[in-house]
DNA sequence: ACAATGCTTGCACCATGACGCAAGTAAGCA
DNA sequence: TGCTTACTTGCGTCATGGTGCAAGCATTGT
């Protein structure tokens, strides 16, 4: 078994970057930093099943963290796109970018399944 | 618009727990973890482009960062059920859990949906 | 104008974690 | 028994980030 890399690297990173689609392009860091946070998770699952837009009040009293900190992950969570924010009057609604959420979710799903499709004729047995 | 709490939640988070599902159980931080990291992410992307198993060294070749520094991420991932690893002599091999991983995006995405469903007779215009 | 409400931001503190270097461990080879 | 290879682990450093308190800002009501 020496030279591995020769016997068992069929593919260079090129051709398997052609061969795979761009998972890159899905594994965005930012994206799974905001679920990466146990406060952050807890705030996401609350407004998630509430099914509409929540203020930071109502936010705050699901979890036993302070109410600025609450609105500053409401905040980072806007900007990386996993809630949006609507302002009435004085009061900030947060609510779920389910459809966008999703489509993150799904195509990296099928981007990775792309690289190794466990019932694909191409790699069964061969790799997974 | 005043007492905006009563107007606008019509059920407490209880109810909204049993009307959707248990969001709560795919939003591991943990696993999200896994990704929020950029060197982190490029190591997965580098693993499923590859789609098989490849040792520490090869990975390594694929980032800058130090060849300690990538076992640990590797070790990290396998932890955390991203990858898994394989030990054939003094090599280990890290291969992607394509099953697993997409498995658990899709039930996130699932749950989600569920939570909100777009085209839903009990949300529609109402919520999202 | 003044006060109250809802949220944001500045500041300081502390924990976590990413990193590189160097030493250590385990497996194969001479 | 050494020597090399492949990887892991201990350690110190530094940057990031999560947290609470207090002050600030914007909007609404009196």
């Amino acid at each position: 078994m020496t030279q591995v890399s020769k016997l068992r690297r069929p593919t260079t990173p090129k051709q398997a970057a052609a061969r795979c689609g761009p998972v890159d392009k899905f594994l965005d860091p930012s994206l799974f930093k905001a679920f990466s946070d146990p406060t952050r998770a807890s705030l996401i699952a609350c407004i998630a099943k509430c099914g509409r837009g929540c203020s930071v009040g109502e936010v705050a009293e699901c979890c036993s963290v302070d109410f600025s900190v609450v609105s500053r992950h409401l905040a980072l969570l806007a900007r990386s796109g996993v809630l949006e924010a609507t302002k009435e009057g004085r009061t900030v609604f947060y609510r779920v970018r389910y459809a966008e959420l999703c489509k993150s979710l799904r195509s990296l799903a099928d981007a990775l399944e792309e690289c190794c499709p466990e019932k694909g004729a191409a790699c069964n047995g061969k790799c997974c």
